[in-house]
DNA sequence: TTATTTTATTTTGCATGCAAAGTAATTGTT
DNA sequence: AACAATTACTTTGCATGCAAAATAAAATAA
Protein backbone atom coordinates (compact mmCIF):
# COMPACT_ATOMS: atom_id res chain seq x y z
CA UNK A 1 0.00 0.00 0.00
CA UNK A 2 1.50 3.64 -1.32
CA UNK A 3 1.99 5.82 1.30
CA UNK A 4 -0.28 8.33 -0.31
CA UNK A 5 -3.29 5.33 0.24
CA UNK A 6 -2.64 5.14 4.23
CA UNK A 7 -4.38 8.24 4.81
CA UNK A 8 -7.25 7.26 2.75
CA UNK A 9 -10.87 6.84 4.50
CA UNK A 10 -11.86 3.94 2.98
CA UNK A 11 -8.84 2.27 4.08
CA UNK A 12 -9.16 2.76 7.46
CA UNK A 13 -10.35 -0.02 10.29
CA UNK A 14 -11.17 2.57 12.53
CA UNK A 15 -13.27 4.10 10.47
CA UNK A 16 -15.20 1.33 9.56
CA UNK A 17 -15.48 0.30 13.34
CA UNK A 18 -16.25 3.83 14.04
CA UNK A 19 -19.09 3.71 11.09
CA UNK A 20 -20.58 0.48 12.53
CA UNK A 21 -20.46 0.97 16.15
CA UNK A 22 -22.54 4.07 15.63
CA UNK A 23 -24.79 2.38 13.20
CA UNK A 24 -25.48 -0.38 15.80
CA UNK A 25 -26.72 2.24 18.80
CA UNK A 26 -29.28 3.74 16.01
CA UNK A 27 -30.37 0.62 14.40
CA UNK A 28 -31.07 -0.64 18.64
CA UNK A 29 -32.38 2.71 19.72
CA UNK A 30 -36.17 1.57 17.97
CA UNK A 31 -35.98 -2.05 19.97
CA UNK A 32 -35.01 -0.58 23.11
CA UNK A 33 -38.21 2.08 22.94
CA UNK A 34 -40.27 -0.13 24.42
CA UNK A 35 -38.09 -1.22 27.46
CA UNK A 36 -36.81 2.77 27.45
CA UNK A 37 -33.26 2.54 28.16
CA UNK A 38 -30.01 3.65 25.63
CA UNK A 39 -27.74 1.26 24.38
CA UNK A 40 -25.01 1.83 27.19
CA UNK A 41 -28.09 1.33 29.82
CA UNK A 42 -28.92 -2.40 27.87
CA UNK A 43 -25.53 -2.95 27.83
CA UNK A 44 -25.56 -2.73 32.04
CA UNK A 45 -28.64 -4.39 32.05
CA UNK A 46 -26.75 -7.39 30.13
CA UNK A 47 -24.32 -7.75 32.10
CA UNK A 48 -26.41 -7.95 34.97
CA UNK A 49 -28.93 -10.33 33.58
CA UNK A 50 -25.94 -12.44 33.34
CA UNK A 51 -24.85 -11.62 37.05
CA UNK A 52 -26.91 -9.84 39.17
CA UNK A 53 -25.45 -8.03 41.89
CA UNK A 54 -22.40 -6.73 40.69
CA UNK A 55 -19.79 -3.98 41.70
CA UNK A 56 -19.47 -0.87 39.53
CA UNK A 57 -15.71 -1.83 39.04
CA UNK A 58 -17.12 -5.42 37.28
CA UNK A 59 -19.73 -3.51 35.41
CA UNK A 60 -16.80 -1.35 34.30
CA UNK A 61 -14.87 -4.31 33.20
CA UNK A 62 -17.70 -6.35 31.36
CA UNK A 63 -19.36 -3.59 29.49
CA UNK A 64 -16.07 -1.79 28.41
CA UNK A 65 -17.94 1.57 29.90
CA UNK A 66 -15.99 4.51 31.55
CA UNK A 67 -16.38 4.70 34.81
CA UNK A 68 -17.48 8.21 34.83
CA UNK A 69 -20.56 7.75 32.27
CA UNK A 70 -20.97 4.36 34.07
CA UNK A 71 -22.02 6.80 37.17
CA UNK A 72 -24.42 8.23 35.63
CA UNK A 73 -26.14 5.36 33.58
CA UNK A 74 -26.61 3.53 36.83
CA UNK A 75 -27.95 6.79 38.48
CA UNK A 76 -30.57 6.96 35.40
CA UNK A 77 -31.13 2.79 35.31
CA UNK A 78 -31.91 3.74 39.35
CA UNK A 79 -34.16 6.41 38.83
CA UNK A 80 -36.40 4.41 36.22
CA UNK A 81 -36.42 1.55 38.75
CA UNK A 82 -34.24 -1.09 37.18
CA UNK A 83 -31.76 -1.41 39.98
CA UNK A 84 -31.09 -0.57 43.39
CA UNK A 85 -27.22 0.99 44.42
CA UNK A 86 -25.90 -0.12 47.74
CA UNK A 87 -22.91 0.39 49.27
CA UNK A 88 -20.61 -2.87 50.82
CA UNK A 89 -21.09 -3.32 54.57
CA UNK A 90 -17.09 -4.75 54.12
CA UNK A 91 -15.93 -2.21 52.44
CA UNK A 92 -17.03 1.23 52.16
CA UNK A 93 -15.60 1.97 48.92
CA UNK A 94 -17.23 -0.63 47.03
CA UNK A 95 -21.14 -0.15 45.59
CA UNK A 96 -23.09 -3.06 44.72
CA UNK A 97 -25.49 -2.89 41.89
CA UNK A 98 -28.64 -5.13 42.13
CA UNK A 99 -31.54 -5.76 39.91
CA UNK A 100 -34.95 -4.69 41.19
CA UNK A 101 -38.27 -6.59 40.20
CA UNK A 102 -38.71 -4.42 37.24
CA UNK A 103 -35.19 -5.08 36.26
CA UNK A 104 -35.54 -8.73 36.88
CA UNK A 105 -38.84 -9.18 34.84
CA UNK A 106 -37.33 -6.78 31.86
CA UNK A 107 -35.13 -9.63 31.20
CA UNK A 108 -38.13 -11.59 29.53
CA UNK A 109 -39.00 -8.67 27.25
CA UNK A 110 -35.24 -8.04 26.32
CA UNK A 111 -35.06 -11.85 24.80
CA UNK A 112 -36.53 -10.79 21.58
CA UNK A 113 -34.68 -7.69 20.86
CA UNK A 114 -31.35 -9.98 20.00
CA UNK A 115 -33.86 -11.99 17.33
CA UNK A 116 -35.03 -8.64 15.83
CA UNK A 117 -31.55 -7.55 15.52
CA UNK A 118 -30.65 -10.84 14.00
CA UNK A 119 -33.25 -10.48 11.53
CA UNK A 120 -31.74 -7.39 10.09
CA UNK A 121 -28.69 -9.31 9.38
CA UNK A 122 -28.93 -11.87 6.89
CA UNK A 123 -26.30 -10.61 5.12
CA UNK A 124 -23.75 -12.61 7.13
CA UNK A 125 -24.27 -16.39 8.02
CA UNK A 126 -23.13 -17.95 11.05
CA UNK A 127 -19.91 -18.51 10.28
CA UNK A 128 -19.14 -15.21 9.34
CA UNK A 129 -20.75 -14.00 12.60
CA UNK A 130 -18.26 -16.29 14.17
CA UNK A 131 -15.20 -15.41 12.14
CA UNK A 132 -15.72 -11.62 13.09
CA UNK A 133 -15.89 -11.59 16.66
CA UNK A 134 -12.90 -13.99 16.39
CA UNK A 135 -10.92 -11.19 14.12
CA UNK A 136 -12.37 -8.69 16.49
CA UNK A 137 -11.07 -10.06 19.86
CA UNK A 138 -7.92 -10.33 18.46
CA UNK A 139 -7.92 -6.54 17.39
CA UNK A 140 -9.24 -5.79 20.71
CA UNK A 141 -6.97 -7.30 22.89
CA UNK A 142 -4.17 -5.55 21.00
CA UNK A 143 -5.44 -2.30 20.93
CA UNK A 144 -6.89 -2.17 24.22
CA UNK A 145 -4.37 -3.65 25.91
CA UNK A 146 -0.59 -2.50 24.44
CA UNK A 147 1.60 -5.60 26.58
CA UNK A 148 -1.40 -8.28 25.65
CA UNK A 149 -2.11 -9.29 29.05
CA UNK A 150 -5.32 -9.97 29.01
CA UNK A 151 -7.97 -9.63 31.83
CA UNK A 152 -10.34 -12.28 33.46
CA UNK A 153 -13.25 -11.03 31.76
CA UNK A 154 -11.61 -10.70 27.88
CA UNK A 155 -13.86 -13.28 26.08
CA UNK A 156 -11.63 -16.36 25.76
CA UNK B 1 -27.97 -20.77 20.50
CA UNK B 2 -30.08 -21.24 23.24
CA UNK B 3 -32.45 -18.40 23.89
CA UNK B 4 -30.67 -17.28 27.34
CA UNK B 5 -26.92 -17.24 25.36
CA UNK B 6 -28.81 -14.98 23.23
CA UNK B 7 -28.73 -12.14 25.61
CA UNK B 8 -25.19 -12.53 27.10
CA UNK B 9 -22.83 -9.75 26.58
CA UNK B 10 -20.05 -12.07 24.89
CA UNK B 11 -21.97 -13.02 22.54
CA UNK B 12 -22.68 -9.37 21.48
CA UNK B 13 -21.66 -8.56 17.94
CA UNK B 14 -22.32 -5.05 18.70
CA UNK B 15 -20.19 -4.74 22.17
CA UNK B 16 -17.59 -5.83 19.96
CA UNK B 17 -17.71 -2.73 17.87
CA UNK B 18 -18.55 -1.12 20.91
CA UNK B 19 -15.74 -1.92 22.52
CA UNK B 20 -13.18 -1.74 19.59
CA UNK B 21 -14.50 1.71 18.52
CA UNK B 22 -13.86 3.17 21.70
CA UNK B 23 -10.46 1.73 21.93
CA UNK B 24 -9.54 3.23 18.52
CA UNK B 25 -10.27 6.75 19.88
CA UNK B 26 -8.40 5.91 22.78
CA UNK B 27 -5.42 4.58 20.82
CA UNK B 28 -5.46 7.70 18.00
CA UNK B 29 -5.01 10.41 20.86
CA UNK B 30 -2.00 10.68 21.86
CA UNK B 31 -1.25 10.01 18.08
CA UNK B 32 -3.19 13.35 17.04
CA UNK B 33 -1.70 15.09 20.02
CA UNK B 34 0.57 17.27 18.17
CA UNK B 35 -1.53 17.52 15.52
CA UNK B 36 -3.89 18.93 18.22
CA UNK B 37 -7.52 17.45 16.89
CA UNK B 38 -9.88 15.10 18.00
CA UNK B 39 -10.40 11.40 16.41
CA UNK B 40 -13.64 12.85 14.60
CA UNK B 41 -11.99 15.52 13.40
CA UNK B 42 -8.83 13.62 12.19
CA UNK B 43 -11.60 11.75 9.89
CA UNK B 44 -12.66 15.38 8.07
CA UNK B 45 -9.00 16.07 7.59
CA UNK B 46 -8.76 12.52 5.85
CA UNK B 47 -11.33 13.37 3.70
CA UNK B 48 -10.43 17.05 3.03
CA UNK B 49 -6.56 15.46 2.49
CA UNK B 50 -8.62 13.05 -0.24
CA UNK B 51 -10.41 15.69 -1.51
CA UNK B 52 -10.28 19.08 -0.72
CA UNK B 53 -13.36 21.70 -1.19
CA UNK B 54 -16.51 19.42 -0.40
CA UNK B 55 -20.10 20.29 0.75
CA UNK B 56 -20.93 19.80 4.07
CA UNK B 57 -23.52 16.60 2.59
CA UNK B 58 -20.24 15.46 1.18
CA UNK B 59 -18.39 15.08 4.25
CA UNK B 60 -21.55 13.63 5.85
CA UNK B 61 -21.56 10.87 3.57
CA UNK B 62 -18.03 10.02 3.39
CA UNK B 63 -16.85 10.34 6.76
CA UNK B 64 -20.57 9.24 8.30
CA UNK B 65 -20.40 11.86 11.01
CA UNK B 66 -23.89 13.18 12.57
CA UNK B 67 -24.73 16.57 10.41
CA UNK B 68 -25.09 18.14 13.64
CA UNK B 69 -22.23 17.17 15.24
CA UNK B 70 -20.03 18.06 11.52
CA UNK B 71 -21.17 21.29 12.03
CA UNK B 72 -19.43 21.72 14.85
CA UNK B 73 -16.25 19.94 14.30
CA UNK B 74 -16.14 22.13 11.52
CA UNK B 75 -16.24 25.24 13.48
CA UNK B 76 -13.61 23.56 15.37
CA UNK B 77 -11.27 22.62 12.63
CA UNK B 78 -11.72 26.40 11.42
CA UNK B 79 -10.70 27.83 14.31
CA UNK B 80 -7.77 25.64 14.74
CA UNK B 81 -6.76 27.46 10.91
CA UNK B 82 -6.93 24.08 9.21
CA UNK B 83 -9.65 24.96 6.89
CA UNK B 84 -12.30 27.37 5.77
CA UNK B 85 -15.48 27.53 5.26
CA UNK B 86 -17.19 29.46 2.42
CA UNK B 87 -20.80 29.73 1.27
CA UNK B 88 -21.56 28.61 -2.50
CA UNK B 89 -22.56 31.38 -4.87
CA UNK B 90 -25.00 29.31 -7.06
CA UNK B 91 -26.35 27.65 -4.25
CA UNK B 92 -26.82 29.81 -1.04
CA UNK B 93 -27.88 26.75 1.11
CA UNK B 94 -24.30 25.35 0.89
CA UNK B 95 -21.25 25.70 2.04
CA UNK B 96 -18.19 24.09 0.48
CA UNK B 97 -15.15 23.31 2.61
CA UNK B 98 -11.81 24.16 2.13
CA UNK B 99 -8.25 23.17 3.51
CA UNK B 100 -6.04 26.23 4.51
CA UNK B 101 -2.45 26.03 3.64
CA UNK B 102 -1.85 24.74 7.41
CA UNK B 103 -4.09 22.17 6.28
CA UNK B 104 -2.43 21.12 3.60
CA UNK B 105 0.77 20.85 5.44
CA UNK B 106 -0.66 19.20 8.56
CA UNK B 107 -1.18 15.67 5.89
CA UNK B 108 2.62 15.66 5.79
CA UNK B 109 2.65 14.83 9.60
CA UNK B 110 -0.33 12.57 9.42
CA UNK B 111 1.27 10.36 7.03
CA UNK B 112 2.86 8.80 10.07
CA UNK B 113 -0.15 8.11 12.30
CA UNK B 114 -1.91 5.30 10.28
CA UNK B 115 1.89 3.67 10.34
CA UNK B 116 2.37 3.86 14.25
CA UNK B 117 -1.18 2.96 14.79
CA UNK B 118 -0.33 -0.49 12.55
CA UNK B 119 2.91 -1.30 14.39
CA UNK B 120 0.35 -1.20 17.50
CA UNK B 121 -1.29 -3.99 15.97
CA UNK B 122 0.89 -6.73 14.98
CA UNK B 123 -1.51 -9.54 16.24
CA UNK B 124 -3.39 -9.40 12.90
CA UNK B 125 -1.73 -9.67 9.09
CA UNK B 126 -2.63 -8.16 6.25
CA UNK B 127 -4.89 -11.32 5.31
CA UNK B 128 -6.48 -11.12 8.62
CA UNK B 129 -7.18 -6.80 8.01
CA UNK B 130 -8.30 -7.40 4.15
CA UNK B 131 -11.07 -10.29 6.00
CA UNK B 132 -11.94 -8.22 8.45
CA UNK B 133 -12.67 -4.85 6.11
CA UNK B 134 -14.61 -7.23 3.61
CA UNK B 135 -17.37 -8.63 6.77
CA UNK B 136 -17.13 -5.14 7.91
CA UNK B 137 -18.54 -3.43 5.17
CA UNK B 138 -20.90 -5.95 4.44
CA UNK B 139 -22.15 -5.51 7.93
CA UNK B 140 -22.87 -2.07 7.39
CA UNK B 141 -24.27 -2.53 4.45
CA UNK B 142 -27.50 -4.04 5.94
CA UNK B 143 -26.80 -2.32 9.81
CA UNK B 144 -27.33 1.48 8.00
CA UNK B 145 -29.14 0.48 5.07
CA UNK B 146 -31.92 -1.72 6.01
CA UNK B 147 -33.57 -1.54 2.08
CA UNK B 148 -29.90 -2.44 0.85
CA UNK B 149 -29.36 0.24 -1.45
CA UNK B 150 -25.99 0.99 -1.29
CA UNK B 151 -24.59 4.59 -1.50
CA UNK B 152 -22.13 6.14 -4.21
CA UNK B 153 -19.63 7.30 -1.21
CA UNK B 154 -19.64 3.27 0.15
CA UNK B 155 -17.09 1.37 -0.12
CA UNK B 156 -16.84 -0.75 -2.83
C1' DT C 1 0.21 3.93 65.10
C1' DT C 2 0.96 7.58 61.80
C1' DA C 3 2.12 8.63 57.17
C1' DT C 4 1.96 6.91 52.47
C1' DT C 5 0.02 4.62 48.82
C1' DT C 6 -3.57 2.32 46.52
C1' DT C 7 -8.33 1.50 45.34
C1' DA C 8 -13.35 2.56 44.29
C1' DT C 9 -16.22 5.88 42.77
C1' DT C 10 -17.67 10.60 41.65
C1' DT C 11 -17.09 15.08 39.64
C1' DT C 12 -15.67 18.27 36.07
C1' DG C 13 -14.91 20.16 31.52
C1' DC C 14 -14.85 19.35 26.90
C1' DA C 15 -16.22 16.90 22.55
C1' DT C 16 -19.21 14.29 20.20
C1' DG C 17 -23.67 11.28 18.66
C1' DC C 18 -28.42 11.54 17.84
C1' DA C 19 -33.25 12.74 17.01
C1' DA C 20 -36.11 16.38 16.23
C1' DA C 21 -37.20 21.07 15.51
C1' DG C 22 -35.99 25.26 13.20
C1' DT C 23 -34.13 28.31 9.12
C1' DA C 24 -33.27 29.76 4.84
C1' DA C 25 -32.90 28.97 0.06
C1' DT C 26 -34.29 26.09 -4.05
C1' DT C 27 -37.12 23.32 -6.71
C1' DG C 28 -41.53 21.52 -8.18
C1' DT C 29 -46.40 22.16 -8.81
C1' DT C 30 -50.69 24.18 -10.23
C1' DA D 1 -46.40 33.83 -10.16
C1' DA D 2 -47.88 31.70 -5.68
C1' DC D 3 -47.83 27.78 -2.75
C1' DA D 4 -46.05 23.38 -1.41
C1' DA D 5 -42.45 20.19 -0.94
C1' DT D 6 -37.54 19.45 -0.71
C1' DT D 7 -32.86 20.38 0.48
C1' DA D 8 -28.72 22.05 3.14
C1' DC D 9 -27.50 23.33 7.41
C1' DT D 10 -27.86 24.82 12.23
C1' DT D 11 -29.73 24.61 16.79
C1' DT D 12 -31.42 22.29 20.83
C1' DG D 13 -31.74 18.94 24.51
C1' DC D 14 -30.27 14.86 26.21
C1' DA D 15 -26.89 10.98 26.82
C1' DT D 16 -22.59 9.37 26.66
C1' DG D 17 -17.02 8.93 26.19
C1' DC D 18 -12.83 10.46 28.02
C1' DA D 19 -8.97 12.36 30.69
C1' DA D 20 -7.88 14.36 34.80
C1' DA D 21 -8.83 16.00 39.32
C1' DA D 22 -11.22 15.21 43.58
C1' DT D 23 -13.06 12.17 47.57
C1' DA D 24 -13.23 8.83 50.68
C1' DA D 25 -11.92 4.60 52.56
C1' DA D 26 -8.86 0.58 52.88
C1' DA D 27 -4.32 -1.44 52.62
C1' DT D 28 0.78 -0.76 53.38
C1' DA D 29 4.79 0.99 54.93
C1' DA D 30 7.71 3.09 58.16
Amino acid sequence: MHEHDLLKLENQLCHRFYSVSNAFTRAYRPLLKSLDITYPQYLVMMALWEQDNQTITQLVEKCRIDAGALTLILKKLNQKGFIEIKSSQQDKRVKEVVLTKKGLTAKSDAVNIPKQLLCQLQNLDADEMGQLKVLIDKLYCELAMPQGKPTANDYK
